[in-house]
DNA sequence: CGCGCGCTCGGG
DNA sequence: CCGAGCGCGCGA
């Protein structure tokens, strides 16, 4: 009688080890069992067979069931999450979990069966005075099989009665949910450029694992991915293609089901539990070899991975959330690595961290600087709103883009007019000269906070008073950087009372759905203007679309973060993608108060390699990531008083680190977060900037010891932001 | 995580 | 002396 090795199914350091079972030879390693376990049951993965094992025969109990056939998980999926569980210090059933669809866990979705009908050519004999009967066996003559609730609802008790009769006979069948019902994408197979083509043999042939495409918006990077997954297709293999969650429009979906048909499986938030169950099962039984999706998708089941495609590698929503902190591209890197595949991170606009490691030789650099029907990138003019502000010109649009969306409207073109997120920390800016208050120490910009009425560096904690007057030239007109997209529209309705406005941020869209639904109006030009926030910026393909207004570029290229420059120049060369993809040449007007300012100068350009020097020597220069590890002791708790004497203990282990590594620090300190409460939980945090990985064992050996019934304590590694 | 055990404290 | 409350360790 065979043993085996069960982690339970609860997320808790104190259950989190191994635990004995005896078992029957049935019981595979993958699979989900349901043990015995202190007083009562519990579900729990099985992670290896052996045929001993160290537990006094007395204390050994049996598993009581399996519900799998096949083991859920794959040996794959185990080795993962055992490298995972230990990289990102979470219990072993966490970083289980991720491996597993959440509405397999819960059991509320079940595999869907239908029943089919045939004939069994059995001589039924029937009287001409049945004619529903007749009818039927007729339909089934034409169609072959049927399916049964559809007979009954179309020929009534019929189907029963040759049921009965022997002359029909049903089967029931397993059926797959499909999410792309009524989708039939055009088949878009395109011959390579050679510059495509030297890309993808470029990615087949070189010595090194990760490979990074660099490719200018609209140079044919979706193509390169497209074959380099049909030749792993055609060896046999599978090949995962990750995505960011917006950019799965229903334009990609039926791109990539006329390239694959039902060979793909395609899991998203949008999908319903029993699609995406039935999706996670197609690839789990080998049905479906390609899994596209969001971040999660990189979990997916296949096994034999040929290649993996992180496409807009320097997207944000790469990187989870929430406990187990994973980025998308370490996890890539150890399935990359158990499979020994090639992984593709792909983007216009690389993050400064990735191009440095690719430019450092650490990754294959591979460069698409030509689009693919020549047409020139539309043009970018920078316009200086501090003149507008002299003129007297309150208005949050500039005379230029007034003039051009004017002729655009006239032409009967459409505009996107694109602003930052509502209701964003609030930055100080001069309307005189563009002087922006900014941190002594760290280079960042400072944050307004109402309730104190002062002036924050979110990077130090440091405090400033607010500034009668410019420092710079002196001027009084000191305002705040931020226009909402409602007095946007308010302000565009008086202009052009003619035009068709839609407005796209978090309060007119619920869900993505919403966002689809807004989408597809303006792309079946239902509108002439649409406004939105980021959501607008990414993948859509709008043919009718002339001219793109940025009207706040400082609102994220002062925001309180080191990336927000990195951020600034990918936001612009995105949106500015969004002008001009038909035959008529777009052009994008960006209005800032700092028209002179690089990054936005490099943005207008199309210069990457610029933006790039200029950035990476600034990080140097200022010793951020990747010169530096900004690290973040979250301490998060209901309760004022435990939460701070959590901080003060956690605060109080970690100088001990800092005291005697001194030398490995930038800096060190505690303070209240930004935001210094969220969902009535208040936030405190011990901020770090370390020269390098070495003491971040400890710091997360710290945070591991502390266990307390309602205040949490994690850590963060370059966070995405810092509210 | 959920449970039971045992220790402690407070009331009678 | 007894009952409620909580911290701790266990579960195979």
């Amino acid at each position: 009688m065979p043993f085996c090795e069960v982690i339970v199914d609860i997320a808790h350091s104190d259950v989190d080890k191994i635990f004995d079972y005896a078992c029957g030879e049935e019981i595979a390693a993958g699979m989900r069992v349901v043990v015995p376990f202190g007083n009562g049951v519990t579900t729990g993965f099985v992670m290896r067979i052996k045929g001993e094992s160290d537990v006094p025969p007395q204390k050994i109990r049996r598993i009581l069931r399996t519900d799998d056939g096949e083991p859920a998980l794959t040996a794959e999926s185990l080795s993962l999450a055992s490298a995972l569980a230990e990289r990102y210090r979470v219990p072993m059933a966490l970083a289980l979990r991720l491996f597993l669809p959440a509405e397999m866990r819960t059991g509320k979705v079940a595999e869907r069966h239908r029943t089919f009908c045939r004939l069994t050519g059995e001589d039924p004999r029937l009287s001409p005075r049945a004619p529903q009967q007749l009818a039927l066996v007729a339909f089934l003559e034409e169609n072959g099989e049927a399916d049964s609730a559809f007979l009954r609802e179309k020929f009534g008790g019929a189907l029963d009665a040759l049921l009965k009769k022997g002359a029909v006979v049903a089967e029931k069948r397993r059926i797959f949910r499909d999410p792309y019902r009524g989708v039939e994408g055009e088949r878009t197979e395109k011959t390579l450029t050679p510059a495509q083509r030297t890309a993808v043999e470029t990615v087949v042939s070189t010595e090194k694992q990760v490979c990074l495409l660099h490719g200018v918006t609209g140079s044919g990077k979706t193509e390169v991915y497209l074959t380099l997954i049909a030749d792993v297709l055609a060896e046999g293999k599978t090949a995962l293609f990750l995505v960011p969650e917006i950019s799965l429009t229903p334009q990609m979906l039926s791109q990539l089901r006329a390239r694959f048909g039902s060979k793909a499986a395609i899991l998203h938030s949008g999908l319903s539990a029993g699609e995406r169950f039935d999706e996670w099962m197609r690839l789990r039984e080998g049905t479906a070899r390609i899994a596209i999706g969001a971040r999660s998708a990189i979990f997916a089941p296949v096994e034999n991975v040929g290649i993996i495609v992180i496409d807009e590698e320097h997207d944000g929503s790469y990187s989870s959330e929430s406990s187990p902190r994973y980025t998308t591209f370490d996890v890539a890197s150890l399935r990359a690595a158990y499979n020994g595949c090639k992984l593709v991170l792909g983007s216009a606009t690389p993050s400064v961290e990735t191009y440095q490691r690719a430019k450092k030789g650490e990754f294959e650099l591979i460069r698409l600087p030509e689009r693919i029907n020549a047409r020139p990138m539309p043009e970018v003019s920078i316009v200086d709103m501090r003149r507008e502000v002299r003129r007297g010109n309150p208005s949050a649009f500039s005379a230029s883009l007034r003039d051009k969306l004017a002729q655009c409207l006239s032409k009967g073109n459409q505009a996107i007019l694109f602003l930052n997120r509502r209701g964003y920390s609030q930055t100080v800016i001069c309307r005189d000269c563009g002087y922006v208050a900014k941190c002594e120490h760290c280079d960042v910009a400072l944050t307004y906070h109402s309730e104190e009425d002062c002036l924050k560096c979110h990077y130090c904690g440091a405090r400033y008073r607010l500034p009668p007057a410019c420092p710079e030239c002196g001027g009084k007109h000191l305002g705040y950087v931020g226009t909402g997209t409602q007095r946007v529209v308010t302000e565009l309705k008086k202009l052009y009372p003619e035009a068709r406005i839609l407005r796209m941020d978090v309060d007119t869209t619920s869900g993505k759905e919403g966002h689809f639904k807004i989408l597809k109006q303006f792309s079946a030009h239902e509108a002439d203007i649409l406004v939105g926030t980021q959501m607008v910026a990414k993948g859509h393909d709008f043919p009718s679309v002339t001219l793109v207004g940025i009207l706040d570029a400082d609102m994220s290229l002062h925001f309180a973060d080191y990336r927000s420059g990195e951020r600034t120049f990918q936001l612009v060369t995105q949106v500015a993608g969004r002008s001009g993809r038909a035959q008529e040449p777009g052009e994008v007007v960006l209005q800032t108060y700092d028209p002179d300012n690089a990054i936005l100068r490099f943005a207008a350009d199309y210069d990457y390699e610029g933006f790039y020097a200029h950035e990476i020597a600034m990080r140097a220069a200022m010793l951020f990531p990747p010169y530096a590890t900004i690290v973040r002791v979250m301490v998060t708790g209901e309760d004022e008083k435990e939460t701070l004497e959590v901080l003060r203990s956690v605060y109080e282990k970690l100088q001990k680190i800092y005291l005697a590594h001194t030398e490995q620090f930038l800096f060190f300190n505690r303070m209240h977060s930004p935001i210094k409460r969220i969902q009535n939980k208040f936030r405190y945090q011990v901020l770090m900037r370390l020269t390098g990985g070495g003491v971040l064992k400890e710091v997360y050996a710290v945070c591991a010891e502390e266990k307390h019934k309602s205040v949490l304590v994690y850590v963060e590694e370059n966070p995405a932001n810092l509210s």
